[in-house]
DNA sequence: GCGTGAACCATTTAAAGATTGGTTCAATTT
DNA sequence: AAATTGAACCAATCTTTAAATGGTTCACGC
């Protein structure tokens, strides 16, 4: 057995010890796992090995680690998921497009200023791919990557966490949502036309046509939730 | 001297100590006034006296108590700012300029529509307070609260939230608001004005008049902060 | 050169005691 | 009789200290 073999024999045993316990329910009901000494102890494994075998086993997104805390399975908690459960209670779809019309417009305008060519580039394909996209969820899907996209490149990170936010409280209205996949064909070809002056405007450095691109698009849309919520009271 | 009466005077004399208390600086940079015991011992009034005055002035918005904690000066800090906090955002001074300046304005539009006339008896106190300030750390104190109560009657918790996102990220940034209290008696004047205007163009239920008064206010902070910083880095 | 175990470091938690506002109760004053 | 008062007690928060836990480094052995 020559020794380079002998350790990744070794390396591999270690990562599948740890999965089985984890299979098998060695797992807290706060999905905590046994400390990295108790488990290098428990497998009969030096905890540096162990660390290696933890470290491959969150890139992979099984467990997640924090010092002081522990190891845990599953996805690590998310504070603007809580945050947003938390005011989501007192929150409807108008605070919602209240908070997108305040938000989203200025990030199309920093977005203009600061958007990179792969970053437009991404942009005009999202677009078509909501276009094309058959069916409702798919472009529900598409459209939000777009929404995020500008966010992300308008980089402020405050406004990111801020549009994350809303984009996290409206994500949990999953009836609101599902009134908004009933478009209509004309609707869906407006939509499109202002995601395309959203792009082009921003591909033109030009943030106040960007800005206002967006605002109608945004104000488009609530006033289709509006008129959708008064149908229905009707 | 009826009894009735003299009772009366020992409940007004009280309320008026400590107004006069919160009004000559006796009161921690973070807003905090000394405990009830405290308080009673140096008022020379019992404790169930004190609570009574206490009570009035928290019902009136001037103060707000927490038990364990202590009793402040101020609008109360919202609630979700513990989770805000959690989410951790970095950002340097102009990030946080650019986010106030697409949020702060639409917050003061929508308070201009929604605001209550307590509301608006308390910004205009709160306006009193800022300019009667002997010192940056009292100033800084009255119009943090002005701003949160802004956001708070603008009645939109998500955009509270992100509000309370972005004062989290700001009042981290200590070293900041030390060059923000630098502040000329000029520069007071102007604020001032500014904050009065605000606070008009609110009492008006004049939406657009106040997202611009707000966005000039906000627009002649970061150009002061931008002065500094330039002048700072020659 | 690589792996290992031990030692050290940085962050979080837990526990205990202290502090602070909230409430109740009995005695006193009005 | 009603209101006030002071003391006692309760509940929430803070502070301090030590322990726990992951993160990193170092020296040694293979």
């Amino acid at each position: 057995m020559p020794p380079h073999l002998k350790n990744a024999e070794n390396a591999s045993r270690v990562l599948a010890q740890v999965r089985q316990l984890i299979e098998s329910g060695g797992v807290a009901a706060d999905g905590k796992l046994p400390t990295e000494r108790e488990l290098s102890i428990q497998l009969d494994v030096g905890r540096r090995a162990l660390r290696r075998a933890l470290d491959a086993l969150e890139a992979e997104g099984l467990i997640w680690r924090r010092q002081g805390k522990g190891t845990f399975v599953g996805e690590p908690p998310d504070p603007t998921g809580r945050l947003a459960a938390e005011i989501g209670v007192n929150a409807d779809a108008l605070s919602v497009m209240e908070a997108r019309l305040c938000i989203e417009p200025e990030l199309a305008a920093l977005c203009a200023i600061r958007a990179k060519p792969d970053d437009i580039a991404r942009m005009r394909f999202l677009v078509e791919r909501i276009d094309q996209s058959s069916d409702a969820d798919a472009a529900e899907l598409w459209d939000g990557s777009l929404h995020r996209l500008i966010a992300r490149a308008a980089g402020n990170p405050i406004l990111m966490a801020a549009f994350a936010l809303v984009d996290e409280v409206r994500s949990s209205q999953l009836w609101q949502d599902e009134r908004d996949r009933a478009r209509s064909p004309r609707l869906r070809e407006i939509y499109t036309q202002q995601h395309q002056l959203i792009v082009t405007t921003i591909a033109d450095g030009n943030a106040d046509a960007a800005r206002a691109a967006m605002r109608e698009h945004l104000t488009h849309l609530s006033r289709n939730l509006q008129a959708v919520r008064e149908t229905d009271q009707t």
